[in-house]
RNA sequence: CGGGGCGUAGCGCAGCUUGGUAGCGCGUUUCACUGGGGGUGAAGAGGUCGCAGGUUCGAAUCCUGUCGCCCCGACCA
């Protein structure tokens, strides 16, 4: 019986949102859980979060940053203390009202029951992010100038309680990191914004393989409570945009209503200037979404669990056992010998006793960026059978041991660049330039396109006219790209007045 | 939270209209055969049909409630 052409079904053109779902499970990613909207982790899944992880907590102590850890309860009077994050944040808290469980039969059923007792003089809320209780901290800890700057991030789980969940995307719960800075002065704190910026913008590219725009977000799309927000914007198979990773420079609006203050190098008392930055587990949906193909998950090797996996090819009895060892052997110099974005190669026999078919398969499902295959003529001729996860399944190479040993860091950076590459070739053929307003309205009508893409317009229009537009066509202005806000004037795609401002408009995740 | 769809074995589904305590495909387990490939055969395991009530002699099937999932929308990392 033939297997389907693709190990995936539904394709990416037949149904986008349900053969992401089937990506996820085919490569054993995560699972919904009994918990509404919260993800289980899988291994696979977990491990390459580790690596984002590593990479990202390495370039932040790079920077100057350190860990910290803050509670996950925060005292409900302290969301109450800066208004507009208060509001933002509001319809998606848990909160925590009890302290205590009592157990108690049901006369009728006979069953046990816990019943929540001990109520909280003052609620707790469960972390929707940690601007509050990490200012209170930092109110405590910052006297002079010589305090700062501070520079902290915490590793840390935080929930939302979102009205539709998607695992990685959307989740409940979800894990991040989170940057929290106090500054001297408005200039160095909205430095650190942008360095920050531009250090997730190479994070995405080098660890990723996915290109984003930096801009930065209009009033209407900031987060609550900031003066600035950057993002970084990514687009995916379908089109859409998503919001990989945002840094904001939040002025005094924590300081002043957190009493965050230094005594400055005039002996007077100022607030200080803040920041807060993060990028979230949400990371891992969008790798899936923007390299992934009809057989499954395609990995950029620098965030690969595996980055090569060898399946030894065994028909014969006799040859089994030295066509393992070679295998074995093969990972070990690899290990040994040769290290890919500073770190050792990972790299797995796969010697399960199950046909090479399966696993095969298995592996491009994974989305593993080499695959090595060592039969009997293989071993006889020192050879190995090549394959690329970039490349389609059926596609192998075949090439002497000696020549793939010294040419694998080159191919995995190969697998890397062809995979940054595609994804920039889409994204640039799906931003489209936009002058006028008719044709703006036009773009975004499903008649003319299902993906619809981008659309980058001239734009001076104020926020009830934004929210308008956005509203009406059910987009959003993306960012205003950083590098396109200093060119010509045009008249404005919606007003007609003529601006420098451009904005890029899209549907978004 | 509004609109639509859906919860039956790990996954995908049939059965429900016309109530009589479950079936198919894939997967899985064991054995044999096979062996550059997601193969073949045989035997087997696995479900109180989301949950709670109700109607009934009897409920996966009818009624009520509830929880959850998916898609679209509003909200958002």
């Amino acid at each position: 019986m033939a297997k389907p052409k693709n190990a995936i079904s539904p394709t990416r053109t037949e149904n986008f949102p349900e053969w992401y779902q089937q990506v996820v499970r085919a490569a054993d990613l995560a699972e919904n859980s009994e918990t509404r909207g919260c993800m289980v982790i899988k291994p696979w899944g977990f491990a390459i979060w580790e690596a984002i992880q590593r990479d990202l907590d390495g370039r932040f102590k790079a920077t100057g940053h350190e860990n910290a850890y803050f509670p996950l309860l925060i005292p409900l009077s302290y969301l109450e203390k800066e208004a507009e994050h208060a509001e933002g944040f509001a319809t998606e808290c848990a909160v925590v009202t009890h302290h205590r469980l009592e157990a108690e039969k049901d006369p009728e059923t006979g069953k046990t029951k816990m019943i929540p007792r001990g109520k909280l003089s003052e609620p707790y809320v469960i972390r929707p992010t940690s601007e509050t209780i990490i200012g209170a901290a930092f109110s405590r800890w910052v006297e002079s100038y010589r305090d700062l700057p501070l520079l902290i991030n915490q590793w840390a789980n935080v929930m939302r309680w979102e009205m539709r969940p998607r695992l990685f995307l959307r989740t409940a719960e979800f894990l991040w990191q989170e940057g929290h800075t106090a500054h001297e002065t408005k200039e160095e704190a909205i430095e650190e914004t942008r360095m920050i910026h531009q250090l997730y913008s190479d994070a995405l590219r080098d660890l990723l393989a996915i290109p984003v725009i930096m801009g930065e977000k209009t009033e209407a799309e900031r987060f609550p409570g900031a003066d600035m927000t950057l993002t970084v914007e990514a687009m995916v198979q379908d089109k859409k945009a998503i919001q990989a990773g945002t840094s904001h420079y939040l002025g005094q609006n924590f300081a002043k209503a957190q009493k965050i203050t230094f005594v400055d190098r005039d002996n007077k008392e100022q607030f200080v200037h803040t920041t807060s930055w993060g990028v979230s587990t949400r990371l891992v949906g969008t790798l899936i979404m923007a390299h992934s193909d009809d057989d499954g998950l395609v990995l950029p090797p620098r965030v690969a669990p595996q980055q090569i996996v060898i399946i030894p090819v065994t028909p014969k009895e006799e040859s089994r056992q030295a066509i393992i060892d070679a295998c074995q052997a093969l990972a070990q110099t690899l290990r040994n010998e040769k290290t890919y974005g500073g770190e050792a190669l990972r790299v797995k026999v796969d010697d399960r006793d199950l046909g090479g078919g399966v696993k095969k398969w298995d592996w491009v499902k994974k989305g593993v960026p080499l695959r090595i295959e060592i039969g009997p003529r293989d071993l006889a001729e020192q050879k190995v059978c090549l394959q690329r996860r970039d490349q389609a399944a059926n596609e192998k190479s075949f090439i002497g041991k000696e020549d793939f040993l010294r040419e694998v860091v080159e191919t995995l950076d190969s697998v890397h660049q062809s995979l940054l590459e595609k994804a920039r070739t889409l994204r640039d053929e799906n931003i489209t330039e936009c002058s006028d307003l008719s044709t703006f309205e036009a773009h975004w009508s499903d008649e003319n396109h299902e993906d619809p893409g981008w659309l980058l317009t001239p734009w001076g229009g104020t926020r009830e006219e934004e929210e308008e537009l956005s509203k009406k066509h059910r987009i959003t202005v993306r960012c205003l790209p950083l590098d396109q806000q200093d060119g010509a004037e045009a008249p404005c795609v919606l007003t007609g007045q003529p601006t420098k401002g451009r904005a890029l408009w899209g549907r978004s995740y």
